[in-house]
DNA sequence: AATATTGTACTATTTATCTAGTACAATATT
DNA sequence: AATATTGTACTAGATAAATAGTACAATATT
């Protein structure tokens, strides 16, 4: 059994945001930046939840929404690990996710009158200043 | 005084978001849209209710959501109207609002492994389509 | 001044969300 | 086979959010 991974990221229990979306998206972060490598296991429930001082259903909601999204593999007895295709997601669902949240976020600046062309110069802004 | 502005939307009770979002959201919209403009008067809290069929204070939170944001202005006893500076808000706080959201949106982004290059691809393909 | 119309305030109820507690099931280890 | 370790299921409690009910206050109209 491979050991598991080293969490290092804490939670904020004043942000507002909830404990099990935090968790959620700084695993996807450790995979996205290249961090963390398909087959690794990750801490088990019962051992993130301590680390983190929450309920071990937090962590563990947060494992099944990210093995819904086939970043994670589980199997009971054994562990949790980061799938196969966590970092090379099937580039058709990554496509049509990406389309997703370009589409919310559209229609959440055009209620606040930004069209696409504001976005554009904003985000291309961004773009050299990193 | 002058008549009261028709509202053309309707309320969709079964798409999780708030009947009072989506009143706010349709309203910016109308005025983004350029379909109403500065000084004009919305309907009263009462009469918008009895139309979508919602509690007035539904509405009403609405109205003052907007008011807080500078979209409305109203008056007790008088009604509600399309503040002046709706349309042209102050290019400051537009720009604020702008790399608000942007923020915003590339930080949910990059949770999901997306990077601004690939946001930027995705966004000017639109830009085309439409 | 009286009345009607407008937005406001406060409370209550419902609903959804988030986290936790505890018992269970599946797999691995001995 | 027995035990330990892992994830799962179900329930409960606490909190927040959303909507509604009702009474009030300010302004306009008559």
């Amino acid at each position: 059994m491979k050991t598991a991974l080293m969490i290092e990221f804490k939670l904020d229990h004043k942000s507002g945001v909830p404990l099990y979306r935090q968790i959620i998206d700084q695993i996807r972060y450790g995979i996205a930046s290249g961090k963390w490598k398909a087959g690794e296991q990750l801490p088990t429930v019962r051992a993130l939840a301590v680390e983190l001082k929450v309920n071990l259903n937090t962590v563990s909601k947060a494992y099944k929404e990210l093995e819904i999204l086939k970043v994670l593999e589980t199997q009971q007895g054994t562990g949790t690990f980061i799938s196969d295709v966590a970092i090379e997601i099937d580039e058709k669902e990554r496509k049509g996710k990406l389309e997703g949240i370009c589409t919310e976020f559209l229609n959440a600046a055009n209620s606040y009158g930004f069209n696409i062309g504001d976005i554009l110069t904003e985000l291309q802004k961004r773009k050299k200043t990193n």
